[in-house]
RNA sequence: GGGCUUAUAGCUCAGGUGGUUAGAGCGCAUCCCUGAUAAGGAUGAGGUCGCAGGUUCGAGUCCUGCUAAGCCCA
């Protein structure tokens, strides 16, 4: 029938062999084949780059964005799934520089451009076996032999057209931009570089002053200056502006013998005395004042050197007013850009001062401080010198501090179309939604124009190119076109588009006819991740109807910090060049932390190696774990155990029950065929299986990972430990009905846990489909279940007979006598109509559950009830108000009793407060419970009160016994290994008197229960090693003995009774004596 | 320095719109059950719900401030 379930078998074992299956199948692919021509979900994968190993967050976004095209491909969508890399961009060239053991770009242009790219090239693609070998492990299906490649020539071809539409649509412009960068480098730094170096220095902090032109124009004495601090002296040279902010208030101070302005918070920490303020007035007053510059060595046009406002400027540090060199601050620029004012190069890139500035022409920036400070004081326009101490970037290189520096840059002007982008934001559906008018929300209403260039080599070139003799300048947007514009003929086919060979190739002139030569820089490499939706396709040059039905993509998963990354530049890009969103839904992941919660890094050495956990827990277990213990956006703590422990709860609870079921049907002959009738318990887990159904389905549909599989394994435990547990002696017997009811929630649960644990569920997949040869040969290539009716009354029903259950074990464990023990009856009552009715509904399996004989339902009025009175707060706060604690202590002075029996006979009832104000409340607004009857041992639950009778009869102490000896011959049969199956002979001898009566009164049924042929009570086997067993009361016990029967002997008269055609199921009977308890009374 | 997020049992996490005794799993201790058995169940210990104020009859939940951690930006 089904194969029988491997003892012994662990996950990772059966995941190999599940990896196999699908590879000789081709079932991925059969997948996405078989949805051809429906309607399509596009997933677009977030490339990452191969040129480290894959570690256990990779794993994280993989789970994510396999399960959802999974669930989508059962939900009968066409879900290509083509595969990427990141190729380009500075780390890759830090990786080959660290290899070849070189410190900065003079030593990459000594080596040679081109022969530093070939390394670059190969070096991107290092772990690409690696990251395929992951990718297949952990389930992620994705078409690797597809994959795009950012760096080759088709993708660098459409971000070419891509950046021709931008500068034919005038986005593209050259400009400044202000860099970390390093002098004697040469080169900017990333910031992640930059916070690699960070070092606490001292430096001097002065305040300057700047003599105002024309103080009598806003009422200030002539003669004033403005106080200006600054902690970087060496830019004073480069000072164009001073910046106040337009809302803080200014002061006019006469301090000594001169007249000072600053800003008035800052007072105080300025000046050590008391000064006389002369006036006041806003930072607005102050714009457009011009002062007298502390240097003059360029010759400056007339808009600069005067005050402009700035809304960077701050009063918590130096004097409200602040010093603008615009080359030398990212903040500078800014303002400079705002207001119109030029840049002064006053130091070049090598970090000397050029010749124009006299005293300091040739110094080295960072020596020049004191040079400065000497030469204000000499000037007298030093009002004084601080030093501080703070943190400051130096190169990781070189140790050298770096320079903020305004460099050439060609940006995109995508602040043009903002209020486009802020616009078409609102359309994406953000997991977490928060990210959309939080953190993406934040940026795009702070937009700054995006720099593209990067002066480094291993990039897509820009395809800029700009005349030598008139400055003609063009943008290139495809191969063709620049072959045709080559002034040397471009063989196409051999083609690389990348440096150093792009470098050497002119292009004539339109204008004048003169020779036009690239601009030398490489692109911002997020420009290229922002490109896949066309590039991957490289549309427009091929594929232009393929694109236009997968774009915009429905759905990308990356980590949190691509917020102003991938997601960022995809969003950009879809806006400026389509007018569109790029993606309909998206999932941001938070960080994988280890097991103490920090962050792994390789610095730390914490990083947890997945092929270890893969190896000992398995795939499934740890994508479970990822997608079972948090929602996505969260930061998890990682660790093997953890992994462990979701994978026992989970596929643990489901491999036990399906392998129960295998075992059992093996070992039944059950009719399949003829649709059986089913029972309540059968209709209720049939309910229970379609409400998780919908629930998975539900939560799924909106990106939520991890309500589905949570409420998916409340159901595999439910079902498990509830449903097939309440049913053991169904399945022992092969009944029908039983069978088929688990058979369907089995083939359910696997086709829903499919997308969440791809290995295991192929793996029962494939024996439960022994059964249904109709069914397709993989549960991946399923349609997705469809949620059937839901019977509410029935679930609510089952909730409170679970409830009085698990309150009816707690008062078996208070009461001291054990589960084996029979009970003459339970007293059960509940709050309302419907608690007693689902009671009654479920009492057979309720006094089964308990080992009690009867159930007696408690009437609402029942007299010998104690009761406790409570308010129904939601009602009757909104009622009372202030009034409620006095109702609440008036409640607690009356008696519980009497308002009960008031408000059952008259429907509500008179309460007196303390200060004399009656009360009438309707029964409605009080919770009336019945609490736990005296001289029972009970419990009670929200109302659910389980009374268990402790009184015991001989007859119940036998039916008592007997079970007891039934329990220690079947250990015996275990501990002598016998099978399930086996018939045996048993022998009973000095039994107590207790035992003696018990196991002759009940001697047919322990023989049933324990497949005997024969039960000799008082007589000593002759060549059988005797055991004996002391029950727990006093003195009672016995000695016994087995042995195994021999097939073909006398069976059958006691153990199997007539006509059953079962193989030697244990209990053939049906139930015993125990269990076939009275009816309800109540 | 700014923005966003997070903070609940030893650990991992739940706790619509404020409402009654703050829950689950794991771990620990004790016990029960036992042919799904390397499972299952019960009980117990373990919580100032990060801290401090405020609103309210009532705050884990709403407001303000603070602290710590993380991410992004400067």
């Amino acid at each position: 029938m089904f194969d029988a379930v491997q003892s012994g078998l662990t996950f990772p074992a059966l995941e190999e062999k599940v990896l196999e299956f699908w590879r000789q199948q081709g079932t991925f692919a059969k997948s996405v084949r078989r949805n051809e021509g429906k309607p399509t979900y596009v997933f677009y994968e977030g490339p990452p780059t191969a040129n480290g190993k894959p570690g256990v967050h990779h794993v994280q976004a993989r789970a994510y964005k396999d399960l959802f095209p999974r669930y989508k491909t059962m939900r009968g969508f066409h879900v290509p799934r083509k595969a990427g890399w990141d190729c380009h961009g500075l780390p890759v060239e830090i990786e080959v520089e660290k290899k070849l053991g070189f410190s900065g770009k003079k030593a990459i242009e000594d080596y040679g451009v081109g022969p530093f790219n070939e390394q670059c090239r190969e070096s991107v693609m290092e772990y690409e076996g690696l990251w395929e070998k992951m990718t297949e492990r952990i389930g992620y299906w994705t078409d690797l032999d597809h994959a795009y490649m950012t760096m080759s020539n088709d993708f660098v071809e459409s971000v070419w057209w891509s950046l021709k539409e931008l500068w034919n649509k005038e986005l593209l412009y050259l400009g400044y931009k202000v860099v970390p960068y390093c002098a004697k480098d040469g080169t900017p730094l990333s910031s992640h570089e930059v916070g690699l170096g960070y070092k606490d220095v001292r430096d001097p902090s002065i305040f300057v002053r700047f003599p105002l032109k024309t103080p009598e124009a806003f009422g200030v004495p002539a003669g004033a200056s403005l106080l200006v601090w600054t902690t970087t002296p060496w830019t004073l040279p480069g000072n164009v502006a001073a910046a106040v902010k337009a809302d803080l208030d200014y002061v006019a101070v006469r301090h000594e013998d001169e007249v000072l302005v600053l800003a008035e918070s800052l007072v105080a920490k300025v000046f050590d005395k008391p000064v006389e303020i002369l006036s006041k007035f806003p930072g607005s007053t102050l714009q457009d004042q011009p002062y007298l510059a502390p240097y003059d060595f360029f010759n400056v046009a007339e808009c600069a050197h005067r005050i402009v406002i700035a809304d960077f400027v701050t009063a918590e540090d130096g004097t409200g007013i602040v010093h603008i060199a615009p080359a030398f601050g990212a903040d500078d620029l800014q303002a400079g850009r705002q207001h119109g004012l030029p840049v002064l190069h006053s130091v070049d890139s090598t970090g000397h001062f050029v010749p124009e500035v006299g005293f300091l022409a040739g110094q080295w920036f960072k020596d020049a401080d004191p040079l400065v400070i000497r030469e204000l004081k000499e000037r007298k326009l030093l009002f004084k010198r601080k030093d501080y101490e703070h943190s400051y970037p130096h190169c990781w290189r070189c140790r050298n501090p770096l320079m903020y520096y305004a460099t050439d840059s060609w940006f995109i002007a995508n602040t043009k179309l903002k209020e486009r982008l802020i616009e078409k934001n609102q359309e994406i559906d953000w997991h977490p939604a928060h990210i959309k008018n939080g953190r993406y929300g934040d940026w795009l209403n702070n937009l700054v124009d995006w720099a593209l260039s990067r002066t480094r080599y291993w990039g897509t070139p820009l395809p800029i190119w700009i005349c030598q003799a008139c400055d003609h300048k063009e943008c290139i947007g495809g191969y063709a076109e620049l072959a045709a514009k080559a002034t040397k003929p471009i063989d196409l086919a051999g083609f690389d588009p990348h440096r150093p060979g792009i470098d050497e190739v002119e292009l004539e002139c339109e204008k004048c006819r003169g020779s036009m030569r690239r601009v030398p820089d490489v692109i911002d490499c997020w420009y290229d991740s922002g490109s896949m939706p066309f590039a991957q396709l490289h549309y427009p040059f091929e594929n232009q109807e393929l694109f236009q039905q997968s774009f915009p993509g429905d759905f990308i998963c990356e980590g949190l910090d691509q917020t102003r990354g991938w997601f960022n530049s995809l969003h950009q890009l879809g806006v400026m060049l389509f007018d569109s969103i790029a993606y309909k839904s998206v999932i941001c992941h938070g960080l994988v932390l280890d097991g103490n919660g920090e962050k792994m890094s390789k610095s730390r050495g914490n990083v947890v190696n997945p092929w270890e956990v893969i190896a000992e827990q398995g795939a499934d277990a740890l994508r479970w774990y990822l997608f079972a213990s948090a929602p996505p956006e969260v930061s998890r703590r990682f660790s093997s155990d953890l992994v462990g422990e979701a994978s026992r709860r989970y596929l643990g609870t489901l491999w036990n029950t399906y392998s129960f079921f295998v075992l059992n049907a093996n070992s039944n002959q059950v009719d399949w065929a003829s649709p059986a009738q089913p029972t309540e318990m059968d209709r209720w887990v049939l309910s229970a299986l379609n409400r998780v159904v919908a629930c998975v389905t539900t939560a799924l549909d909106d990106y939520d990972p991890t309500g589905a599989a949570r409420a998916l394994q409340e159901f595999v435990d439910e079902l498990s430990n509830w449903y097939v547990r309440r049913n053991r002696r169904r399945f022992w017997q092969g009944e029908a009905a039983a069978f088929q009811t688990l058979y369907r929630c089995l083939l359910t649960v696997v086709q829903l846990t499919a997308p969440f644990t791809p290995f295991l569920a192929e793996e029962l997949y494939q024996n439960l489909r022994k059964l249904r040869k109709d069914l397709p040969e993989s549960v991946h290539l399923c349609d997705w279940p469809q949620a059937g009716e839901q019977d509410e009354k029935l679930l609510y029903a089952m909730n409170v007979a679970l409830r009085a259950v698990s309150a009816g074990r707690s008062a078996r464990t208070a009461s001291a006598i054990r589960t084996r023990q029979p009970l003459a009856y339970a007293l059960m009552g509940g709050r309302n109509d419907q608690d007693r009715a689902a009671l009654q509904h479920f009492a057979a399996e309720i006094q089964d559950e308990l080992n009690v004989k009867e159930i007696r339902l408690l009437g609402p009025r029942e007299s010998f009830l104690d009761y406790q009175i409570r308010p129904n707060l939601p009602l009757l706060g909104k009622k009372l108000g202030k009034q409620l604690p006095a109702l609440k202590s008036a409640l607690a002075a009356a008696n519980p009793k009497e308002l009960a029996e008031q408000a059952h006979e008259q429907g509500s009832l008179k309460l007196t407060l303390a200060d004399g104000t009656v009360l009438e409340l309707s029964a409605e607004e009080l919770l009336i419970e019945a609490r736990s009857p005296a001289g029972y041992s009970a419990q009670e639950d929200q109302g659910l009160v389980v009374a268990l009778s402790t009184e015991l009869t001989p007859e119940l102490i036998d039916e008592g016994t007997a079970r007891d000896t039934i329990r220690h011959i079947q250990e015996l049969r275990k501990t002598q290994q016998l099978e399930v199956t086996d018939r045996i002979h048993v022998y009973l001898w000095q039994l107590s008197a207790g035992v003696e009566r018990a196991v002759t009164t009940h001697r047919d049924r322990i023989s049933q229960e324990v497949l005997a042929v024969s039960l000799e009570i008082g007589e000593v086997p002759p060549d059988l090693a005797g055991q004996q067993v002391q029950l727990g009361k006093d003195g009672e016990g016995f000695h016994m003995a087995l042995k195994k029967a021999q097939a073909g002997g006398s069976q059958g008269e006691a153990a199997a009774p007539p006509g059953n055609s079962c193989r030697g199921v244990p209990g053939g009977g049906g139930s015993p004596p125990w269990n076939s308890g009275g009816g309800v009374g109540g």
